[in-house]
DNA sequence: ATTAGTGCAAAGTATTTGCAAGAAA
DNA sequence: TTTCTTGCAAATACTTTGCACTAAT
């Protein structure tokens, strides 16, 4: 289903600027804050607001399409989200590169623990703090 | 070595304030926002400032004493942080219960994915959010 | 005495909201 | 032509900062 049925199918309308904003953040690759985006889609579309970003971005977050981070900071991360194959991260506090990985084992140990105390889990976090091997040398 | 001798080794001083500030912290058992706290401090010492409070909780994480999280949410919240055993989160998204865990398998899982990516780890951050066995009825 | 800390109010971030005008259905 | 969306500015929520005053060393 496209973007555009999947609004229709509630009752939300298809506009350029959501177009914009959606075709510019999934072109990104990396995690991107609000302010980044905004940039990318005023480029494309000059007339945009702020707010329109972060209404869209909540809208892509209901409709499960994007998910919003908080690596430490008060300042929200977007990045698409991948209803398959759910990742982590691991983040450089020198560089700020973000890397993802999976881990199977450990998403089972969480299931383990999840039942030893009665949870019914919906998601998680799971986020290594370090350095990375370039800013190590 | 007490918190007057560790401030002093630092040149800072030691005060009423901070004094009931960690008092007052150290006697909590949950995790506590700033503005809970402040409620707390404010009854032993009612011409307190918010500023102090968020002053003095910079001045915990710094010297270790205290963590500071961000569970979803803009705004923090601190515990005690605790050199020996690290221990995650799991959040109850219905009543915001919020459950300490350890699991020796996941810190050691962890710390082959660092070693995978040529990373030195130096924190993390893994929380599991769900529903919990009252609100689950 | 000197230096650091306090309380206040004002400023700073990041995000959300009210509203009149505009665009999509 | 009705309903949703936009852009703007103002509002909000949380946190930090500048400053004159006060307290600890």
């Amino acid at each position: 289903m496209d973007l555009k049925t999947l609004l229709s199918t509630k009752g939300l309308k298809s506009t350029k600027q959501r177009d914009v904003i959606i075709q510019e953040f999934l072109k990104l690759k990396e995690h991107v804050n609000i302010d980044a985006l905004y940039q990318k889609v005023k480029a494309k579309h000059p007339t945009i607001g702020y707010a329109t970003v972060y209404r869209t971005m909540k809208l892509l977050k209901e409709c499960g399409m994007a998910s919003e981070r908080h690596f430490g900071t008060r300042q929200a991360l977007y990045e698409p989200h991948h209803e398959t194959a759910h990742h982590d991260h691991l983040i450089c506090v020198k560089c700020n590169k973000i890397i993802e990985f999976e881990n199977e084992k450990i998403e089972k140990l969480q299931d383990v623990i999840a039942k030893k105390y009665g949870f019914r889990l919906e998601s998680h976090k799971h986020e290594l703090y370090g350095t990375c091997s370039q800013c190590k040398k």
